[in-house]
RNA sequence: GCCGAAGUGGCGGAACUGGCAGACGCGCCGGACUCAAAAUCCGGUGGGGCUCACCCCCCGUGUGGGUUCGAUUCCCACCUUCGGCACCA
């Protein structure tokens, strides 16, 4: 017998695969009439092409293609596709420090992540490949820019935006983290810029909605996308400024407590915060609060615990419930982003606004009274009640339970024409523009007579230019090449001059698994019906760190191509998948902890199967799990073990087949062809139903253990041979999705041709069933024998032999029993007192 | 502070619907093979007690309570770790 060699073995059959080009698929001819029953897309998350792949990627693409692998031998014609998620700022940074060029860099990445993936013989469909910073996919990704731009769901704005100091560019907010920006670290700074934003809160409904047409995806992902969205249910209330015919309006949650408003307030962006303050003696304070307040790094201005402050604009607003005047002022903990910038105070009733009342000596009016709560008066109160009560100091709602009173409420605003219901998101807008060079060019260009132009869809792609010097200066160094920065204004033909920003790479990533069903189309992002025939993804892959990112962008940008009428659904992604991650060392591994564990030295010492079998093992696939170095050496072993298993029986049994009916067969034989079919059983529920790939192996390993056992006297007759080709086979079948090369090299030896083609085993009822069991009997609950019983045995059968039972006996002995309870197929517990 | 996930041997982890806790793997211990070692094959391995000959008994799934004939599993309270959100009116 040859020794398992892993290298010989893996390059062999990822020849074969490559020459047979085994995983490609092509696009049915008609593909709008073609039956979509047994089409299964199976994706993974596009790996960014930083240098090379790490653990949690070959975790990620081991899944997807055990999965796969599954699938296609299910009957399922399985997509499979792959690209590089290949713009983004890494390269740049790369690039200048080494001096090659971004483009130059990014190839030379994912040459070497396409070889890796060759390498752990992951059945991707490679006439697919895409990468998103070649001009023929940006191309799309700019004609998806300017379809946006034609419904207006893109946008150019001035705002305070978050900028990152080392990274030097503005991010969008899902990329800061804490105030820091997600990729570095760095504390962001509040800027104020002309920028390019999506209009995503426009879909802010729709997102929420929409979530119940999925099909599986971790509640927790929903959850985290569900409270970024933030949706509140209120009103809009209209407030006058008194002496000024100016009308505020406000966003409150809470219009039951309107008649508790003592003060007003504006946020220091506030548009009319000047409006109101120039030419009196307040201007100079007012201006001063909020020029310090606009400095403030948004970290700190977020601080929920901060002390309150604020300046007195001089002026006072008028409740339209009642009429009072109530004092404007100016505070940074109102935020010019959420709602209308300005809100009512009810301190009796919010704690920052009590905060902010205590600290300025203002009124704290009770409007809702209720159990536990200062029933008192205002100044007996040491903190807001913000429960639920009933109405009180508020006209003629008094009495009413607040929540109906807020209906009521609203219900008055409404019909009086000072308010109305009203809903507000925490989401914001996407900010797409980057100050950086690489990424794809927005494609648009201002002209001095017609301002903003969209460049024609004929002129696409706006290739992105060469240029000299790649380091950031707060402007996209493509600024700096004058030839790309002057052209032609599209529209009059007058000079005009580019934009120089790039987009955000996650717009890159929002439709590639649309571009993969048609990777090669000139004329289009995508052919319809193609798109329409594998798409949505049936199961998608990925780490959970995109649960907000990636995956709403996705979502967004689905449902606009849908609006657009490009496609006829509104999720991407039926089933989403995340995976933990691994740690090493008790950390999570990163290369800035410096504990990474580099996945090229396993495939070489012990072969992508081992690392492929391995990662899985190590623990069910959506927990974090540890890493353990002497771990992977015991799946080696385990693929030595059943190298040598299936070797040794097509040696001493030739090629002789395996026969299809055992019935008959001797006590041994029968209890092993049992087990292997238990095995294949929970083999597939593992994987197909279950995504629990570490018990999938483990059953594996257990008739692995159980066939040595048997071996020798199974092999010493014919029948027993027959038995043993059987098992083999079912072991390098079910182990196939998890190490298809080993597999398939000994399938070929057991006499056959291409494992991946072959049909899935199927379990065979009849050789499921036991034909007796263990009886546990217990007393009081406590497991007192273990008796062999007959599979058919009934209640009184079992009841019986437990009474017989002398070990029993010993516990219920003198005792009287009060209850039998009897659980066929398990147990009899005997309570006695 | 709020929301979510998790807590089981020396370690990674099993236990599907409330029914034998610790599957499988690592590590460790012992045996076989060998001049020897590696590799391989076989066996043992939660803790404690005992008339420790493997009979047998007790304890044991973060902590404390509860429901139940029976709880790793369900309920309540708490502790710890990790993740997300956090002045969003």
């Amino acid at each position: 017998m040859d020794r398992y060699d892993p290298a010989e073995i893996e390059a062999k059959w990822q020849q074969v695969w490559k020459e047979e080009q085994s995983f490609v698929v092509v696009n049915p001819a008609d593909a709008a009439a073609a039956d979509r029953s047994r089409k299964s897309y199976v994706l993974e998350m596009l790996p960014y092409p930083s240098g090379t792949l790490h653990m949690g990627h070959v975790k990620n693409y081991t899944m997807g293609d055990v999965i796969a692998r599954f699938r296609a031998r299910n009957g399922f014609t399985v997509f499979h596709p792959m690209g590089y998620d290949a713009f983004g700022l890494p390269a740049e940074n790369a690039a200048i420090k080494t001096g090659l060029r971004p483009a130059e860099l990014t190839r030379i990445n994912t040459d070497n992540i396409n070889q890796q993936l060759h390498r752990l013989g992951v059945s991707i469909d490679w006439s697919r490949e895409l990468a998103t910073c070649d001009p023929g996919y940006y191309k799309w990704t700019q004609y998806f820019f300017l379809r946006l731009f034609e419904r207006g769901l893109a946008y150019r704005k001035e705002a305070s935006v978050n900028w990152c100091p080392s990274c030097a560019t503005v991010l969008a907010n899902e990329q800061v983290v804490q105030g820091s920006c997600e990729r570095c670290g760095s504390t962001v700074e509040p800027r104020s810029l002309a920028q390019w934003f999506f209009r995503i809160t426009e879909y802010a409904e729709q997102l929420l909605k929409d979530f119940e047409l999925l099909e599986s995806w971790p509640e927790r992902v929903i959850t985290m996308q569900r409270n970024w969205i933030g949706r509140s249910e209120g009103a809009e209330v209209i407030f006058r400024v008194a002496d000024l015919e100016i009308d505020i309006p406000v966003f409150t949650t809470r219009p039951d407590t309107l008649f508790g408003a003592t003060f007003f307030l504006l946020a220091p962006e506030h548009e009319l915060v000047g409006t109101l303050v120039d030419g009196t003696e307040y201007e100079n304070p007012v201006r001063d609060y909020v020029t310090s307040a606009r400095l403030k790094p948004l970290v700190d201005r977020a601080v929920a615990d901060r002390d309150k402050t604020g300046e007195f604009t001089g002026r006072y607003a008028i409740n339209p419930v009642n009429g009072e005047s109530i004092p404007i002022y100016v505070s940074d903990y109102v935020l010019m982003e959420y709602g209308t910038g300005a809100i009512m105070a009810v301190p009796a009733h919010d704690q920052r606004d009590f905060e902010f009342a205590r600290k300025f000596g203002i009124d704290v009016r009770v409007v809702v009274s209720g159990e536990g709560a200062g029933a008192g008066d205002g100044p007996a109160l040491d903190a807001a009640f913000e429960e639920e009560g009933l109405m009180v100091n508020s006209g003629r709602f008094d009495g009413m339970p607040n929540r109906e009173a807020g209906s009521a409420i609203t219900e008055w605003l409404s019909v009086e024409h000072l308010g109305r219901a009203a809903v507000s998101y925490r989401l914001r807008d996407w900010l797409v523009s980057r100050q950086r060079y690489w990424g794809a060019p927005i494609p648009v260009v201002y002209c001095e007579k017609c301002g903003v132009v969209p460049v024609p869809k004929s002129e696409l792609p706006v290739l992105l230019p060469e240029v000299e010097d790649y380091a950031p200066r707060g402007k996209s160094p493509i600024a700096t090449n004058e030839e790309f920065v002057n052209t032609t204004c599209p529209a009059c033909g007058g000079a005009a001059r580019r934009e120089t920003d790039t987009m955000d790479t996650f717009v890159d990533s929002s439709w590639y698994f649309l571009r993969y069903t048609d990777p090669h189309n000139d004329e289009a992002a995508f052919d319809r019906d193609a798109a329409g025939y594998w798409m949505p993804v049936d199961q998608y892959i990925g780490g959970v760190e995109h649960a907000i990112l990636h995956l709403m962008y996705a979502r967004f940008f689905t449902k606009v191509l849908h609006d657009l009428g490009m496609i006829d659904f509104r999720e991407p992604f039926k089933n989403l998948f995340t995976q933990g991650m691994i740690y090493y060392q008790g950390a999570k591994m990163s290369k800035s902890k410096g504990n990474v564990v580099n996945p090229d030295e396993h495939v070489e010492r012990y072969g992508a199967d081992t690392l492929r079998l391995y990662i899985l093992f190590v623990g069910p696939p959506e927990l974090d799990v540890e890493w353990q170095d002497q771990g992977i050496e015991g799946s080696f072993r385990f693929l030595g073990r059943v190298w040598r298993l299936v070797n040794e029986i097509v040696e001493k049994t030739g090629a002789a087949p395996a026969a299809a009916d055992f019935r008959g067969a001797g006590d041994g034989a029968a209890a092993l062809l049992r087990k292997t079919h238990q095995t294949i059983a929970k083999v597939s529920a593992d994987i197909g139903e279950r995504f629990r790939f570490n018990t999938a192996i483990s059953a594996v390993m257990e008739l692995v253990n159980e066939t040595y056992l048997a071996k020798d006297s199974l092999l010493a007759d014919e029948q027993g041979a027959a038995v043993m080709r059987f098992v083999a086979g079912s072991v390098v079948k079910l182990l196939d999705p998890f190490s298809p090369h080993i597999c398939a090299e000994l399938w070929q030896r057991l006499g056959h041709e291409r494992l991946w083609q072959e049909p899935w085993p199927q379990a065979d009822a009849a050789y499921l069933e036991e034909e007796t069991y263990e009886l546990v009997v217990q007393v009081n609950g406590k497991v007192r024998d273990r008796l062999r019983m007959p599979a058919s045995a009934g209640r009184e059968e079992l009841l019986a032999a437990a009474r017989a039972s002398g070990r029993a006996a010993r516990y219920t002995a003198g005792k009287q029993v009060v209850k039998e309870v009897i659980v066929p197929g398990r147990l009899v517990n005997l309570v006695v007192r």
